[in-house]
DNA sequence: CGTGGTGAGTTTTTT
DNA sequence: ACTCACCACG
């Protein structure tokens, strides 16, 4: 057998780093081990120092499968690994996300199941953007049925190995639909199942889903697998949905040589299928398997952790456990409670100005969570004014934006001209006469004839496609245009020939039409883009692979989000995400902010025991997310779809155990959530009343009379203001009141604009 | 076919 | 404010 960079390890060596139970986890490879992971226990080293080890022991490399979450879990733990083991020894290991380890097994062995290695992977917009048309064509009523609740059941069913046929005898699931008044959703699903497939296409779903059906029905490719795969670890197992489920279970089915690592208190991702069942009934499922608890916490301090516990005790359905800490005990729990959002907002940003001098940490020990992603823009603004440096996660990707999208699509389009949803997008983009009827007949046509609209674009009179003449004629130009990318796509490199397609379909040309600052900013967004095709070419070709195709490109982008685009830790900057997105990551920091009824836990489970477990645990990740300081926040009031409401305690705040808490003393919290009286006793906070970023209620002013200034906006006739979008200009007239405040701007580029200041983004110059 | 205007809905989390 | 669907007109 070959060494694999033995000199890398040194079992004695890093076993000493290793606590008991760890050292127990990592070591005990005879059959399935559950290792519950309390938050901070050093389950990435114990999962990394687990892989060293087997690879110590004889493993080969390119036989172990680590499956994780997201791409950054993977990228992570595979360099955690290379620090042990090698970079060379590290790069073999199978190791990634469910999504990208399946969807590379399934490229392999598409043609068992009737698709072809190039398959296209449809995003979640793909996917209802289907769904839409597919309603459309069974003319149904698309406010009852909209995309993304038919996505979210049909997503469900998937992730639950059900398909068209057994939704439609199941029961509970009909019965379900119906009454929601939606009863023709798995005629959809099956329509949609159909579509994709003559698309040669798969959604996120598929590729869970699918991958079952080829373990399932072709046993011979299981066994290949089964075999090939000597040993499997699982992160987050709390997270996997039944469908992952199945499919470990059949890969280690024969030698039981696997370990799943994760914590039940951490489970947050239900409302996509995961389900927590799996990890709580790991050991009814693997009777001969062995549990390892991991309950010291090395991150947070001992008020954190045991505030943290106190929370998630009132928790029913879980595995018991105590995690404890042994650093120092450090500061209470602060609390801030604030009259609106703004001021929450003001009094967040402030508090980590002080606490930066005070404590001479960089920005980047701070973290503000929160719920919702649209809770986001006011710590932005507040730190934009006070000049505070911020990194904000989530929000639009990068890929999803529409000028990536769409040029991505004509990628897509090249490797597969089946895709109906990137030959829709980019068919009449930039415009060259082919309207939405000539789309909708073509595409009814091609659905007549049993064929993709691709096969109709090409042979338009085959398929006694009814349109004119000039028509006709713009369809098979544009079949031609794309038939010439493909025929250059087997000859020039990945990035020449994302060139030559950004040239000839006329989109550089559409892009550099117009000089305002949206194309400015698109055509910028092409041309990273196009920059990464450039860096992902060249780095394969450094590696010494084959020359990189455009699918190479595409396979691994679709299933790249956000979080892994991002420019690496940037060196000082306060971090601005949710807590979903949060999970993994540390602060010395951390604020927790919108602790309301409705918000935190969300309005949309107030019916549900089980998802306030879940908004709970949600809570219990954001709090743990704290090496020294955690804060929470709440206030009294926020706007909320275009209006101001009221809003009451999260009643997570009066679950938490109060000796934990640094209780403002003017503001002592009662024992019970109670719905906010209107007159409040001002409380720390009196001098917010005149500062000038406090939102006022209404000003009262005689309707419809123009008036001079907006003192609520710091506003008047003559400023000169600076619009996010629309750039620089000058007030000319105010009107309006209170919510309708309006001004008229003349802007240097664009002229004039009517603003509505409620939603206006804009700075005073 | 393409454009530009109107009106409705929008905000939970994401591989 | 934004985005999307829909409609009327050139």
């Amino acid at each position: 057998m070959k060494t694999y960079e033995k000199r890398y390890i040194v079992v004695e060596d890093y076993l000493k780093e290793l606590n008991e139970s760890q050292k127990e986890a990592v070591l005990y490879t005879d059959g399935p081990a559950l290792v519950i992971a309390g938050a901070g226990s050093g389950k990435t080293r114990v999962l990394t120092y687990k892989i060293a080890y087997l690879i110590q022991q004889g493993y080969r490399p390119y036989t172990i499968l680590a499956l994780t979450f997201t791409n950054k879990a993977a990228r992570e733990m595979k360099s955690r690994v290379a620090e042990m083991v090698g970079q060379e020894t590290a790069s073999r290991l199978w190791m990634g996300t469910f999504h990208s380890v399946f969807s590379r097994i399934l490229r392999k062995e598409a043609a068992f199941l009737g698709y072809t290695k190039d398959f296209t992977i449809y995003d979640t917009s793909d996917s209802k953007s289907l769904l839409r048309s597919i309603i459309k064509e069974f003319a149904l009523d698309e406010k009852k049925y909209k995309p993304g609740l038919i996505l979210g059941r049909i997503s469900h069913a998937k992730n639950s190995l059900i398909s068209p046929e057994e939704y439609d005898r199941d029961r509970l699931l009909v019965e379900a639909d119906h009454t929601a008044g939606i009863p023709r959703t798995s005629d959809i699903y099956r329509a949609y199942a159909s579509r994709c497939k003559m698309a040669q296409a798969m959604d996120f779903d598929d590729l869970l889903y699918n991958t079952n059906i080829l373990f399932r029905d072709h046993p011979d490719v299981l066994k290949k697998y089964r075999d090939f795969f000597s040993y499997v670890l699982v992160d987050e197992y709390q997270d996997t949905n039944f469908a992952q489920h199945v499919i470990i279970k059949k890969l280690v089915e024969k030698h039981h040589h696997f370990c799943v690592v994760g914590d039940d208190a951490q489970s947050i991702y239900s409302f996509r299928g995961a389900e927590i069942e799996n990890i709580l009934s790991f050991e009814k499922d693997y009777t001969d398997s062995r549990i390892f608890k991991l309950e010291q916490n090395y991150r947070s301090t001992k008020t954190i952790v045991k505030a943290a516990n106190s929370l998630i005790d009132k928790n029913r359905n879980q595995i018991r456990k105590e995690v404890y800490s042994e650093n120092t005990t450090g500061n209470k729990i602060g609390l801030i409670r604030a009259y609106s959002d703004l001021e929450e907002g003001i009094q967040v940003i402030g508090k980590i100005a002080e606490l930066r001098m005070r404590t001479l940490s960089p920005y980047s020990d701070f973290a503000i969570l929160y719920r919702t992603n649209a809770q986001s823009r006011i710590f932005e603004e507040e730190a934009r004014k006070r000049g505070i440096p911020y990194r904000i996660y989530g929000g639009l990707s990068f890929y999803q934006r529409k000028e990536i999208k769409d040029v991505i699509s004509y990628f897509r389009l090249v490797v597969n001209p089946m895709d109906e949803e990137a030959l829709k997008r980019v068919i009449n983009y930039p415009l060259r006469g082919i309207g939405d009827t000539t789309v909708s007949k073509a595409l009814s046509c091609a659905l007549t004839n049993g064929v993709s609209m691709w096969n109709v674009l090409c042979d338009p009179d085959t398929y006694a496609l009814d349109v004119n003449n000039g028509t006709k004629r713009k369809l098979i130009a544009f079949a031609q245009l794309i038939q010439s990318f493909m025929n250059a796509s087997s000859e020039i490199s990945a990035y020449d020939l994302s060139i030559k397609i950004v040239f000839e379909s006329g989109i550089q040309k559409e892009l550099s039409s117009e000089m305002t600052i949206e194309h400015q900013s698109k055509r910028e967004n092409l041309q990273e883009l196009l920059n990464g095709i450039s860096m992902f070419t060249s780095d394969r070709e450094e590696q010494g692979e084959d020359p990189c195709r455009l699918i190479d490109f595409l396979s691994e982008v679709s299933l790249l989000t956000d979080q892994d685009s991002g420019d690496e830790e940037d060196a000082s900057k306060v971090t601005l995400m949710t807590v979903h997105s949060a999970k993994g990551l540390e602060f010395k920091n951390v604020f927790v902010v919108g602790l309301e009824e409705d918000l935190f836990p969300s309005s949309m489970c107030m019916n549900s025991p089980k998802a306030i477990e879940e908004e709970r645990r949600l809570l219990y990740v954001a709090i743990t997310r704290a090496k020294e300081n955690c804060i929470l926040s709440c206030s009294k009031s926020r706007f909320r779809n275009g209006s101001m409401e009221l809003c009451r305690p999260s009643r997570f705040l009066y679950e938490i155990d109060p000796q934990f808490l640094d209780i403002p003393t003017s503001d002592k919290v009662k024992s019970q959530p109670q719905p906010v009286s209107q007159p409040q006793p001002p409380f720390g906070a009196s001098h917010l009343a005149a500062s000038p970023h406090f939102k006022k209620l209404p000003t009262v002013t005689e309707n419809n009379k123009k008036i001079a200034s907006f003192p609520q906006y710091n506003l008047s006739v003559g400023d000169q203001i600076e619009h996010e979008r629309f750039g620089t200009g000058k007030v000319i007239s105010l009107e309006g009141e209170g919510d309708s405040c309006k001004a008229k701007v003349t802007f240097v580029h664009i002229g004039e604009k009517q603003l509505l200041l409620k939603f206006a983004r804009f700075k005073k110059l």
